[in-house]
DNA sequence: CTAGTCACG
DNA sequence: ACGTACGTGACTAGT
C-alpha cells in the first residue's frame, strides 16, 4: 500500500478553529471550540486522504533563529486570547490518546518541522500532505507533496501541488519565498523591499527567477525599481531567509513512529465524552472504516414464545423484567398494542403479540417483579386499556439520563444513550422511520426491522442500567431517582389515563361569546386605522401603528417593530386603537388556544382531556404538560378565567385544588437560613407586606398596596436574579430607586445575599448547582468569556436551586398523595399538577378524607425549618376552586 | 422552521 | 461598558 503522510500545523489549525467556531464548553466549563474544530478537521483529512502516517507540529514559546536574526520578527502580533491558550494542553492530550505523533522543538517554528518532516517523507517515497491555514506553506508543495490550505474557516481545503501552483501563479512553489522576500509580510513583520508590492514582485520574480539573481543583475533594471532594489539588497536577502522554511531542523524523526491507527479506542472515546463531543463518538468508531466489526455486535435471539409458562417461571425466579411495548398510535383509552418485547438478560428477547398479553397480567401487575425499560410511562399507558396496571417500575434509562444531565441538548433517545454509554450504534427513530410527513409508523415496519430495533433498545437498557446506577450514586442522586422520580412515573401515567372532565357545551358557548367580541373589535380596529389588515400579523400591525398612525417606536425586534403587550401598554394613551388591539389579542388568544385548542383535543370516548405530563423536559426539574398544556390555563384576568368553568368534576365528585403558598420564597428562606425571612414565615405573616415593611422601613399597618406590590416584585425578582434595571422598568420607577430597593432588601435579608453569592461561587467552581434533593443543573455559561452569557449563567445559578427544590417538594407530595390514595383504596384520583398546585378529583363520599390526605402529604413532603403552607379549595369546576 | 406573541407558575 | 428575570407550550404569520 502506498504510504501517505499527513503533517498538520497544529498552531495554525487550532487558531483557525478557534476563530471559526462559536464558544463551546464541556460540562465543567472547559472551553472546547478550538479542540472541536481541530478534531473535525482531523477527521475530515483522515476520511479524505486516508493517511497511513500522521504528525502534528507545534510552535514553542522559545524565540526562534528568526527572532535572533531579526528582532522585529513577528513583532506587533496580538497576544493569544486565554480562551484559546487553555485549549492547547487538552488538544495535545487528545492527540496522545489517538497515538498521533506530536513534534515541537525550541528555536524553530512548526513550519520548519513540517518542512523537515515533509522532506524526509519525500525522500522515503511517501505521498505527503501538509495541512495548514498559512499560505507560506505553499513553498513546500511539489510533485510529491500537496499543501492543503484551509478556506472558509476550517470547512474546506484548497490543494496545492507543483503543477497547480505553476498553473495558478506561473511560479514554482519555491519562488514564493523570493516573492515574499521582496513583498515582505505584514503578519510576520518581515520587511521585504519597501515600495515593492505584489505586482512588481511577481514581475521581478518572473524575469529574474530568484532574489539572488535579481540582486546580481540589478543593472538590467531602471528607474525607481532599480533604486529600491539597490538600496535594499541586504534587506531583501534577509527577508528571504526569514521567509524560508527550514528543511533540516535538528530533530530526530523516525517515520515509522508516525504511523497512525494503533490507539486505544475506548481511551479516545473517554476523552471525547469528557470534552462533550457526543456527536463525534460515532465518527470515532467509523474512523478505521466500517463500524465496530461484526463480532462485537450483540446477539439478539427473538423467539416466538413456545412455552409461556417456562418463561414466566424464569421471570418469577429472577423477579425482574426488561420490557418494551410497541403500540399503534390511537386513542389512549383503546387497546393498541402490537407487540410486547421482554427479556431477562438483554440478549434473549421474547416477543408476544396482543393475544398473549392477558397471560402476563400477573407478571405486569406484580409488585414483586421489578420492571426496567425505556420510557416506561408509555408501557404503563399502553397496558391500561387491557385493565393491567404495570407495577414496580424500577428503572427507566430515560429518566436516569435526564437526572444525569438535564441540560443535555440531545434528546434522551436510545441512540444517543447507547452511543454515550456503550459506544454502540443504535438506529435513531428518525433513521428507522424517516422524518417529516413521510415518516413511517411502527405498525408499518416489517417485523424483522421492528424486532431488531426493539432488541437494540432492550439490550441498551440492560447494559446501560448498571453504569447509570453507579453514576447516579456518584452524583448523590440515587435517592432522588429511586424514591421520587421513578415512583412518579406511575403517578403521571395514572394522571394522564384518568384525564379531566370537560364541559364541551360550556366551551362552545364561550367560543360563541369570544367570537362575537372578536368581530366587533375587528371592525372597530379597521375603523380606527382606516383600512383592513391582518391584526394577527405583527408585521402588518407594525406598519399600521408606526408608519400609518406614526406612533412612536418603543422597541424593535430583529425583524421589525415590536408590538408586544409591554409596547402597547406604553402606547395606550397615544391612540384609542391601542386598547382595542390589546383586547383583541387577548380574546383571540383565548379563542384559538383555549376554546378551539381544547375542543380539538377532547377525547371522544371519555369526554375528558388527557394531557401528557413530561418528566424529562425542563432543566430545573419541573414537569411540563403538552397536548394540551394544562399548566397555562388562564387565571389572571376574569374573562380568561372563565375557561376554568369548562374543567369540571365527574358525577358524584368534586375537584380538590391544593396549592402551596409562596413555596419558592419558603425554599429560599430555608436554603439561605435567613433569620428574618424564616421568622416572617413562622409567624405566618403576609410575606410581601412583611418585606415591604422591612425594606421601606414602615410599620406593617402602614404598608400601602403600592408598597406591597413593589415588595412583591422585589421578592420575585430576587428569585430570578433580576437587576435593578429590570426592576425599575417593571415598577416604572427611576433606576436609582430600584437600586435602593434591592440594596435595602439585601441589607435586611443579609443571608439571602450571602446565599446567592455562595451559589454563584459553587456554580463557578463545580460547574453545576444543586437542589435540596441533590438534583443537578450544569451551568457551563457561568464560565463564559462573554459578559452577557456569564450573567445569564449567574441568574441560572441563583434560580435553579430554588425552582428545582420547589419541584422536588411537590414531586414528593405527588408520590405520597398517590400512594395514600392507593393504600386506602380510594376511588379519588390525582389528576393535575401545576407546579405548586395539585388537583384531585375526589368522590363526595371520600371528600373529607381526601382533603386531609392532600393537605397532610403536601405540607409534610419534606422536613424544613419553615412550615409549608397549603391552601385548599373545593368546587364543581376548576373555576370554583379559588 | 423560525420569530413573535402570550398563557401559566 | 456591555443588557438587563427564571421555567415552560401553543398558536399564527411568513419565509
Amino acid at each position: 500500500m502506498d504510504k501517505k503522510l499527513v503533517i498538520i500545523d497544529g498552531n495554525s489549525i487550532i487558531n483557525r478553529a478557534f476563530y471559526a467556531l462559536p464558544e463551546m464548553n464541556n460540562k465543567e466549563g472547559l472551553k472546547t471550540n478550538a479542540i472541536y474544530g481541530f478534531t473535525t478537521m482531523l477527521f475530515k483529512i483522515i476520511d479524505t486522504y486516508k493517511p497511513t502516517h500522521i504528525s502534528v507540529a507545534f510552535d514553542r514559546k522559545a524565540p526562534t533563529f528568526r527572532h535572533l536574526e531579526y528582532e522585529e520578527y513577528k513583532a506587533g502580533r496580538k497576544k493569544m486570547p486565554d480562551e484559546l491558550r487553555v485549549q492547547f494542553e487538552p488538544l495535545k492530550e487528545l492527540l496522545d490518546k489517538f497515538n498521533i505523533n506530536r513534534l515541537e522543538i525550541d528555536g524553530y517554528e512548526a513550519d520548519d518541522i513540517i518542512g523537515t518532516v515533509s522532506k524526509k517523507g519525500e525522500e522515503n517515497g511517501y505521498k505527503v500532505y501538509i495541512v495548514t491555514g498559512d499560505k507560506d506553506a505553499i513553498q513546500l508543495a511539489s510533485d510529491k507533496t500537496t499543501t492543503l490550505i484551509t478556506k472558509k474557516g476550517i470547512g474546506e481545503v484548497e490543494e496545492y501541488n507543483f503543477d497547480s501552483v505553476m498553473e495558478k501563479y506561473e511560479m514554482t512553489p519555491t519562488q514564493f519565498i523570493d516573492l515574499k522576500g521582496l513583498m515582505g509580510d505584514k503578519s510576520d513583520n518581515i520587511p521585504g523591499v519597501p515600495g515593492v508590492g505584489e505586482k512588481t514582485g511577481i514581475k521581478l520574480i518572473k524575469e529574474f527567477s530568484s532574489i539572488e539573481n535579481l540582486v546580481e543583475n540589478v543593472d538590467q533594471l531602471k528607474g525607481s525599481v532599480k533604486k529600491k532594489i539597490e538600496e535594499n539588497k541586504e534587506l531583501a536577502i534577509m527577508s528571504k531567509r526569514l521567509a524560508t522554511i527550514i528543511r533540516d531542523v535538528p530533530i530526530e524523526i523516525n517515520l515509522d513512529d508516525l504511523e497512525f491507527g494503533d490507539y486505544n479506542k475506548s481511551d479516545v472515546l473517554d476523552i471525547f465524552r469528557y470534552f462533550g463531543f457526543n456527536s463525534l463518538l460515532s465518527r470515532v468508531l467509523e474512523l478505521d472504516g466500517g463500524f465496530e466489526s461484526e463480532e462485537e455486535e450483540i446477539n439478539i435471539n427473538i423467539l416466538d414464545l413456545e412455552n409461556i409458562e417456562e418463561f414466566k417461571n424464569e421471570i418469577n425466579n429472577k423477579k425482574e423484567l426488561i420490557l418494551k411495548t410497541v403500540r399503534k398510535q390511537g386513542n389512549i383509552l383503546e387497546k393498541n398494542i402490537i407487540n410486547i418485547f421482554m427479556s431477562l438478560d438483554g440478549e434473549n428477547i421474547y416477543c408476544i403479540n396482543e393475544d398473549a398479553i392477558e397471560k402476563f397480567k400477573d407478571i405486569f401487575s406484580s409488585n414483586d417483579i421489578k420492571k426496567y425499560g425505556y420510557n416506561l410511562k408509555d408501557d404503563y399507558l399502553a397496558l391500561r386499556p387491557y385493565d393491567i396496571k404495570l407495577e414496580n417500575m424500577q428503572f427507566d434509562i430515560v429518566i436516569a439520563e435526564y437526572l444525569i444531565d438535564s441540560t443535555s441538548s440531545t434528546s434522551y433517545e436510545c441512540s444517543a444513550i447507547a452511543m454515550k454509554y456503550l459506544t454502540k450504534k443504535v438506529k435513531s427513530e428518525e433513521e428507522l422511520l424517516g422524518k417529516g410527513v413521510k415518516a413511517k409508523k411502527y405498525e408499518n415496519l416489517d417485523s424483522a426491522q421492528l424486532k431488531d430495533h426493539i432488541g437494540q433498545i432492550i439490550n441498551t437498557v440492560k447494559n446501560v442500567m448498571p453504569i447509570m446506577e453507579e453514576t447516579l450514586t456518584d452524583m448523590n442522586m440515587d435517592e432522588l431517582f429511586h424514591s421520587v422520580e421513578m415512583p412518579l412515573v406511575e403517578v403521571l401515567g395514572s394522571m394522564e389515563y384518568r384525564g379531566i372532565k370537560v364541559d364541551k357545551d360550556k366551551l362552545n358557548e364561550l367560543g360563541i361569546e369570544f367570537r362575537k367580541i372578536i368581530s366587533s373589535l375587528e371592525s372597530e380596529i379597521y375603523e380606527l386605522s382606516g383600512e383592513t389588515f391582518n391584526i394577527n400579523s405583527p408585521k402588518q400591525l407594525g406598519v399600521i401603528l408606526f408608519e400609518k398612525l406614526e406612533l412612536p417606536v418603543i422597541k424593535k425586534t430583529k425583524t421589525g417593530y415590536s408590538t408586544n403587550a409591554d409596547v402597547l401598554e406604553k402606547l395606550k394613551d397615544s391612540h384609542p386603537i391601542i386598547d382595542k388591539i390589546t383586547e383583541y389579542r387577548q380574546i383571540v388568544k383565548l379563542n384559538s388556544t383555549y376554546v378551539e385548542g381544547l375542543l380539538n383535543i377532547i377525547n371522544p370516548i371519555s369526554n375528558r382531556i388527557h394531557s401528557s405530563f413530561n418528566q424529562t423536559i425542563t432543566t430545573t426539574g419541573r414537569i411540563s404538560s403538552t397536548e394540551p398544556n394544562l399548566q397555562n390555563i388562564p387565571v389572571k384576568m376574569e374573562i380568561g378565567r372563565k375557561i376554568r368553568k369548562v374543567f369540571i368534576s365527574d358525577n358524584k365528585c368534586k375537584l380538590v385544588d391544593a396549592d402551596y403558598s409562596q413555596v419558592e420564597l419558603r425554599v429560599l428562606a430555608q436554603m439561605s437560613q435567613d433569620e428574618n425571612m424564616i421568622e416572617a414565615f413562622k409567624h405566618n405573616e403576609d410575606i410581601h407586606t412583611k418585606t415591604a415593611s422591612q425594606v421601606f422601613n414602615v410599620n406593617m399597618e402602614e404598608v400601602t398596596s403600592q408598597l406591597r406590590a413593589a415588595a412583591k416584585a422585589v421578592n420575585f425578582g430576587i428569585i430570578y436574579g433580576k437587576s435593578d434595571f429590570g426592576l425599575a422598568d417593571d415598577l416604572n420607577i427611576p433606576l436609582k430607586k430600584a437600586k435602593e430597593y434591592i440594596e435595602s432588601y439585601f441589607a435586611k435579608y443579609s443571608k439571602i445575599k450571602g446565599f446567592m453569592d455562595e451559589t454563584i461561587e459553587k456554580a463557578t467552581e463545580n460547574g453545576y448547582v444543586t437542589t435540596i434533593l441533590n438534583r443537578r443543573r450544569y451551568i457551563p455559561e457561568i464560565k463564559s468569556s462573554n459578559f452577557m452569557e456569564r450573567n445569564r449563567g449567574k441568574r441560572f445559578a441563583m434560580n435553579a436551586p430554588i425552582q428545582g427544590s420547589a419541584a422536588d417538594i411537590i414531586k414528593i407530595a405527588m408520590v405520597n398523595v398517590y400512594k395514600k390514595l392507593e393504600e386506602k383504596n380510594l376511588k379519588s384520583k390525582l389528576i393535575l399538577q401545576v407546579h405548586d398546585e395539585l388537583i384531585v378529583e375526589a368522590f363526595e363520599d371520600e371528600l373529607e378524607e381526601v382533603k386531609q390526605i392532600v393537605k397532610d402529604e403536601m405540607e409534610n413532603a419534606v422536613k424544613m425549618d419553615i412550615n409549608l403552607d397549603v391552601d385548599l379549595n373545593t368546587g364543581n369546576s376548576w373555576y370554583e376552586t379559588k
